[in-house]
DNA sequence: TTTTAATATTGCAATATTGCTATATAGTAA
DNA sequence: TTACTATATAGCAATATTGCAATATTAAAA
């Protein structure tokens, strides 16, 4: 079907899930060190750091800011984009919560 | 194409990128959380948890197992299957290293 | 041995994803 | 205005993902 079923689980899981989906792209991984890194807005500057193709790297960011890890504003004729700080450590609660949980030790 | 392009990535951005894509539907997010509330190994008694069918449950698992997160063990004529402790903690770093970063306030 | 239970695999159909080229759009500069 | 720059979108082809029903496999139970 490639359609996944969304009924019979929380909101929660589908949200994380919907999260860890968008950076499960190790260009969408790049793009958001990148922005972490640097520390600053950029355009499509990502084209010197990714092996992609200007339409394709612009998905990539639109998939990000659709979830909201990063939101990018107008800036003349480029863009600005960065990391949304709030929605970051939302995102870090989120998925924290899930990976500070500890395995017993007597599994098999 | 459908197909992700590697080269131009370091190991880690596609290592993390993985992971990520595992965790990215919720049903193995369903299945995660599960084995490590319950902190026991189980077998397909997923089905009661998991609206999904037997085999598209046993995908989940095998896709769960083929990036380390699930181990699982025969017993009998079912399966223990448990979280990978260390293969967890392996990921809470990996995960935790890009989530931990802090965006400076300045952005746009 | 036959049956039952638990799990995995196969094969299929529907949909999603990724990437490209070509094109559109919008602002800036000349 | 025209030309240039930066970005987005459309449209396409290739591949991947998800889910199910049907079937295989394997071990325990009868």
């Amino acid at each position: 079907m490639g359609l996944t079923k969304t009924e019979g689980y929380t909101q929660a899981q589908i949200e994380l899930a919907t999260v860890a989906k968008v950076l499960g792209h190790p260009a969408r991984v790049a793009i958001v060190q990148h922005l972490l890194e640097i520390n600053a807005c950029i355009g499509n500057d990502l084209m010197d750091v990714l092996p992609l193709s200007q339409p394709t790297i612009s998905r990539h960011l639109s998939e990000l800011k659709k979830v909201g890890i990063i939101k990018g504003t107008i800036e003349g004729s480029s863009m600005n984009y960065c990391i949304n700080a709030h929605r970051w450590r939302e995102i870090r609660q989120m998925l924290g919560g899930l990976l500070g949980m500890e395995p017993g030790e007597q599994c098999c």
